[in-house]
DNA sequence: TCTGATTACTCAGTTTCTTGACTATGATGA
DNA sequence: TCATCATAGTCAAGAAACTGAGTAATCAGA
């Protein structure tokens, strides 16, 4: 059960991205949050947030209301409640267990000694291309959240900080994927053709 | 099945780290290995790595052999085979799997505008002193896998170069714990003292 | 001599995640 | 007009992972 407080966290800090400043969502739109800015540190799909929605709204850790529309199928808003608030305080002051990684391409990196490398460097390319993609994605969401102020006064008074955070940190990992991808592409295309002579 | 292709790649690897160049590892050097190099990019607890280690050798694709110890309880030494090493060889033309992170302290820090952030400041700064050991760690196990020569000949001719390529990215990783972190406590600690005046 | 760490594994039960459907409606574009 | 995309979900089966415990021997240090 740690999917419950990336939901919650999800809620808590829902003013940031759709500006409505509510703090309410829907599981569709959860699941859109969760494709942007909670990516960068939870993955989760849409199936998944429906279930832990329905467990929560049980336990009463948040609270739905059904929203009837027209040109749309209807919908249930989630809050969190007061009790979804404390159980996430606890969360928050308990000791966070160890981050955890699970990533393909490293594994096939770890075994370049032993298998055809042509496809992996192939791969690395494309994740190097897709982070690219992702930094300057982030680079825009960032510069809207931080509105008219520059960097240095955002971090001091701008708000919502949490996703301001978050999203930085997803930024720095983007450079990570790409400098790493292509480093490593290079590397392994290079002892290539060194091989083969 | 995904952790059964970690598993292949840290056979694979297997040279690298133990010394004995063999490829060949107990299912208790096995967690070993996944403890210290493949932490990097794939977490497993030792129970999995029995159990899987038991359903690749029904499939054939690790042998195992007993080795009777004096000293020690007895063992069982697992290599990959041939189909292992085909099995692997079409994993890693075949297009990865999204790389996936969960991470609590970034949750945490999501909600930062709605908790009491003393805590996670506290967290943040644990965090950012087990990557400082980490990096130094990883700093001692490069210059070890390098021996004589200097990185960039390493990574033209060293060898292993796989369980190499995949530590530079462990230590990059560890990096930007260690930055992150101490940025981001230093902002919400910031932030506290300006709530309070 | 007792404690704790290290080597070496096993088992059962439960939770969590993934996969692959299926149901609807309205809007958008070719 | 037809196809496809976006909205807004639900359901069920199976795979994978996690929890927590237990077994058993040797060795090092207090």
């Amino acid at each position: 059960m740690a999917l419950r407080h990336a939901v919650l966290a999800a809620l808590l800090a829902g003013d940031g991205s759709d500006g409505d400043g509510s703090g309410e969502y829907s599981g569709y739109q959860l699941a859109k949050a969760f494709d942007i800015g909670v990516a960068n540190f939870w993955h989760a799909l849409p199936q998944q947030l429906y279930a832990e929605l329905a467990r929560l709204e049980k336990e009463g850790l948040v609270a739905g209301r059904h929203v009837v529309q027209e040109t749309r199928p209807n919908k249930r808003m989630f809050r969190v409640t007061q009790a979804g608030l404390a159980e996430f305080e606890a969360f928050a002051a308990a000791t966070p267990k160890a981050s955890f990684i699970r990533d393909d391409l490293m594994v096939k990196v770890q075994a370049a000694d032993s298998v055809d490398t042509a496809p992996v460097i192939e791969q690395l390319e494309e994740r190097a291309a897709l982070a690219e993609a992702k930094i300057e994605l982030f680079g825009k969401v960032l510069r809207k959240m931080r509105g008219e102020l520059d960097e240095e006064e955002f971090l001091r008074r701008g708000e919502p900080i949490g996703p301001y955070l978050t999203c930085l940190r997803g930024l720095a990992l983007e450079r990570e994927n790409r400098d790493w991808g292509l480093r490593v592409a290079a590397v392994l295309r290079e002892r290539r053709t060194d091989e083969a002579r």
